[in-house]
DNA sequence: ATAAACTCTATTAACTTTATAGGAATTAGA
DNA sequence: TCTAATTCCTATAAAGTTAATAGAGTTTAT
């Protein structure tokens, strides 16, 4: 399961991506009641997303959100990576967050083969998939 | 991430597969050195493996635990979703678990398609993969 | 100045995970 | 029958994670 969080954090780059006309910025407060997100925890979650250079903000008044890439160059992966850490499903077959099992040799690890390839599957699909991806998909 | 209760319960039966001869049942003791699994805890696991009918235990001094089914029968997306709860990454997406997004409407939700496409080829994976299989896997 | 936005740190409440404790029930064998 | 060794069961604890909130600070346009 990924958590509340990122899947906030994925609805609010989305609906970036679907509202950003012009250059004007968007406020937390706007996709908060619009995404039904907690206003507070919104603010973090985006400025965590700021950190990781995913939108840029803009303080003041005239405030707010926007994309800082193509919403094409937003890939899930990536995003769920930065929000929710790893996205294996044993920390010794993360390629980004490998840490090793204290209690198996993997050499002859009968657990590992299928994870490894549960987690080569599952990042075929999130490596392609992009915020813009998202939007257009209307199986 | 699946649990370490997981792990140790795909561990276990992955043992007691291993090393299952005649009809003779196995110690949790046995399981728990040889897997490096704290006892106590392998203890409270094995029971609701029986309680799933994956196992049979029996008491007393010959006492312990055996396989219910043959390893080519127990397939690695019951087992996990009896341990873990819902293998899919959002609520709205699982067969198994499904509970609906409060704050979306899942018919125009931009989410769910990509999630659902991860939970298809996850369980194409894991419902293929057997106790059993696991134990010949050598890629 | 003021309003309204973002920024930041700290904290909390709830929940989940990972066990552990302590004893009860069962069984085989001396 | 007594003992030893096992499984069974309930409760609880300790640690970690998640989800959210509080409150004050900083910035900017008007």
């Amino acid at each position: 399961m990924i958590s509340k969080k990122c899947k906030y954090a994925i609805k609010a780059l989305l609906y970036l991506a679907d509202h950003q006309e012009d250059d004007r910025s968007i406020f937390s407060s706007e996709i908060a009641e619009q995404e039904l997100i907690p206003k507070k925890f919104l603010e973090t979650i985006l400025r965590e997303l700021r950190n990781f250079q995913f939108v840029q903000s803009k303080r003041g008044k005239t405030g707010g959100y926007k994309l800082l890439k193509d919403p094409k160059e937003i890939n899930l992966a990536d995003l769920m990576r930065a929000v929710d850490g790893p996205i294996a499903m044993l920390p010794c077959v993360s390629l980004n967050y490998y840490a090793n099992c204290e209690e198996c040799d993997e050499k002859i690890c009968q657990i590992k083969p299928v994870f490894e390839e549960v987690r080569d599957q599952t990042l075929k699909i999130l490596n392609s998939t992009s915020i813009d991806s998202m939007r257009q998909e209307r199986l």
